[in-house]
DNA sequence: ATTTGCTGTGAGAGCGCTCTCTCGATGCCC
DNA sequence: GGGCATCGAGAGAGCGCTCTCACAGCAAAT
């Protein structure tokens, strides 16, 4: 494995800066590092001198002796963990703009063993000062271990087991009773909804916030697994036990859309004769036909957020867990 | 702001594996970088020495001498430029299992005008070794610059204008010619196309890729813009100035749902009365009902190769640019 | 016995920066 | 005018590593 030196690109130091502009290095770098115990005079000296040589400091030298890396990883979880498409872009788009303006580096990640261990060894050595965590596996070591550590991190959920760690979260009860409010408004009678799978937070507390928006003791419900197809096979049992239906919440657009191909081939005109709310507004919202009215998690600005949060963390090691609550948005299309 | 000391976790030097093994501080570091010119036995005693103290080399004094900061950047567009969903999942995972192998930090940026200096800077001040560009701009003038400024860089797509720069590329007139063929195939009679930009390359090549495989003189087409929208008027277009048409190309998926929606609303029954052919395997491509026969290019594998490409370059600067071509598959689904 | 050649190890000079500590200069009070 | 803070700048000691160079040790050639 060659490792041959880059070509010598002449690199300039904070030595010949200080050369320049007739002071000591100590002085140049108080100039480079804004300390402000550094008279006006020399200063803007010390400022001509770096513009004139083009001196960028050298990361790496820094590095070693402020033992930070300015680098912090994003931790993404396997393929099938990832919440559909558009949600990876926002969340991208708003952790590396939050990172970008601090100058810190985002270390992309995808999670397996090898990585558990990468990330742990990184954050030793140094090379990382912060973890960002994106819905890790409710079994995943990897939180606990990082926490118990003491390393910086962060995660874009409440933790599954009980854990002091810093957070975002969505408010999914108040999302799910903005989609019950809607039907509601829209004077729907016979309401019913298709669940996530109970035995998850998520699963959960969309359904009990939609159950409990709607005050309804009868509130009809199947449970599915937010997936397109146990979308359609809820959608039909629901029909099925409830022809007069006229209004249906799914806790995910890909369970919505499954929900509206079963309406279509019976013949439910929809929003005419069935209005349907889905959950997420990810891609398939648009490319349903009719378009999706669904609730929308502001994806980019938790993800803005967290970053924060882990910012903030590694400047303050002993702050105690924060955590941010999001609350959810309707976006109104054509099918409620 | 504050930049508090991390916690003093002991951490362990060289230095010390070096004292516990009884040996040179140099002799050490030739056993961790893998030297082979050392003694069977003296390998085992600094080995054990490493095992024992819970050694960690330190990246950034490395780096420092070195001169490599073992990262590099994967630029992204900006959000109008990138392609459909599933598309910056594949791409993150085949850049970062290749960079994670290699012990590289893959470092998420997305492109704007702060990020164009920001990754020109920390190239320059060895924080970053190399760069992927992803579908940069046409007018972008960040390739050309990273490569005149002789810094490693490779490309997603055959770039704008003629640089002589390491690129992969999906040769779009086989994934055109591969929806071409199943068409024919199909006995279908009167073909038809909704094309892409015709002034951009990906536009240009799936039209004629198509047309030249069909062979047919009088095949009619339509210009589109890869949206949805396009592809509605697209096919609105053709259906009424050739209502015997039997199978259309559409050069995106997006375009292609637009075209069904149409085809749906003409009561014209896919792929019963008309096969309809996408291009992207994008997530639209499943949404749609039927689900969409579309042309799929090996995104995951091109990024791998990508990553490779930059990891090479970096390893040897002078070794002249290059290009991998990619050829696409025929995903079969069921509208066509 | 001396030279030559090789192999493997150690000494030590940096890489470029931060930060503590020292110290000269200045202003202030008694 | 002398003692004492106060302020700002410089000296210099590392941070942890790599890598060149010198050299000890030994085998083979003279």
């Amino acid at each position: 494995m060659p490792t041959p030196r880059r070509a010598p690109l002449k690199r300039v130091t904070l030595e010949e800066v200080a050369r320049a502009a007739g002071v000591s290095r100590a002085t140049a770098s108080r100039v480079v590092n804004g300390v402000t115990t550094v008279d006006e005079a020399i200063r803007s000296a010390v400022q001509r001198a770096i513009a004139d040589t083009g001196y960028v400091p050298n990361p790496a030298a820094r590095s070693l002796v402020t033992r930070r890396a300015e680098a912090v990883a994003l931790v993404l979880p396997e393929r099938a963990r990832l919440p559909g498409d558009p949600f990876l872009g926002r969340l991208l788009r708003g952790t590396s703009r939050v990172t970008g303006d601090h100058g810190v580096h985002l270390v992309l990640m995808t999670m397996d063993a090898n990585t558990r261990d990468q990330v742990a060894a990184d954050l030793h050595r140094g090379r990382l000062d912060g973890v960002i965590l994106v819905h890790p596996g409710e079994r995943d070591p990897l939180p606990r271990r990082l926490v118990e550590s003491r390393f910086p991190v962060v995660l874009s959920a409440r933790p599954a087991e009980p854990l002091a760690v810093t957070h975002v979260e969505a408010d999914q009860r108040a999302g799910a009773a903005l989609a019950a409010d809607h039907l509601r408004s829209l004077r729907r009678r016979r309401i019913v909804t298709i669940t996530g799978p109970l035995h998850t937070a998520v699963g959960h507390d969309r359904l009990a916030g939609f159950r409990d928006t709607l005050a309804d003791p009868d509130l009809a419900w199947v449970e599915g697994d937010f997936s397109r197809e146990s979308g359609a096979v809820g959608m039909t049992h629901l029909v099925e036990a409830h022809p007069d239906l006229d209004a249906v919440f799914a806790a995910s657009d890909l369970m919505a859309q499954g929900a509206l191909s079963v309406l279509r081939a019976r013949g439910r005109a929809v929003p005419a004769d069935v209005a349907v709310v889905g959950f997420d507004d990810s891609g398939v919202a648009l490319a349903c036909d009719p378009p999706l009215t669904t609730v929308r998690e502001p994806v980019e600005e938790m993800a803005a957020e967290l970053a924060r949060l882990l910012l903030h963390h590694i400047d303050h090691p002993d702050s105690p867990p924060a955590r941010t609550l999001f609350t959810p948005t309707l976006v109104h299309r054509h099918s409620a």
